[in-house]
DNA sequence: ACCATGTGTCAGAACATACTGACACATGAC
DNA sequence: GTCATGTGTCAGTATGTTCTGACACATGGT
């Protein structure tokens, strides 16, 4: 989950999105990168829990992505490091809700 | 600095000295890591400001370094990476206290 | 002198991740 | 039909990170 954030790109995604959701391509335009790129991005973050996509059919009949993001919240100390490692929370099991 | 807490090994750096402070060839046997290994890691979590580290002259005479955390908190929210992303934060300069 | 302990560093292999350029499919408008 | 828009996925390559096995140096004890 630290390591869905520990990249540029995804932490410009969030940006991009943290102000009201956005589809897919025109996000990628937005950031100058490429589609498959930022679709690869987007599985990340979404497996990490901290966005969430939906498909919609727009008015003109197109397939859309929306994305947005999840209102995560996490306290970062050592303290809550040391805990959640010996929770064994850093092998890669995901406790959404 | 997202991406300093983004491994394994450095999560369990962490709490393995989150409880008090150790010295390095220690460490690497608790850990079960190699020394070369463990001395890597320990100069990207002290380059995020995560850790600190201070040589000192044990009672026979070698030379050791101790390794203990900061007390650093971050509050991880997407407010915050939007925040942190539009002041350029994430370009690698360091806002240490 | 030799061994056990501590320190640091380097080069190259091994591994994981990120990225690009195709490709396939669907819809509405011209 | 062709074009512009949207979607997803795949294979291969580039890039970056992680890891290992040497090496070098110092100190105290046997």
């Amino acid at each position: 989950m630290l390591t869905a954030l520990a990249h540029p790109h995804r932490l410009r995604i969030v940006e991009a999105i943290a102000g009201g959701r956005n589809y897919v391509s025109q996000l990628a335009r937005d950031l100058q990168i490429g589609r498959p790129l930022l679709h690869m991005h987007l599985q990340r973050l979404e497996a990490a829990g901290l966005v969430r996509s939906s498909m919609e059919i727009s008015e003109d009949g197109k397939a859309m992505r929306y994305v947005a993001t999840t209102p995560f919240a996490l306290h970062l100390t050592p303290e809550v490091v040391a805990t959640a490692v010996r929770a064994g929370l850093t092998t890669g099991t995901n406790t959404d809700s």
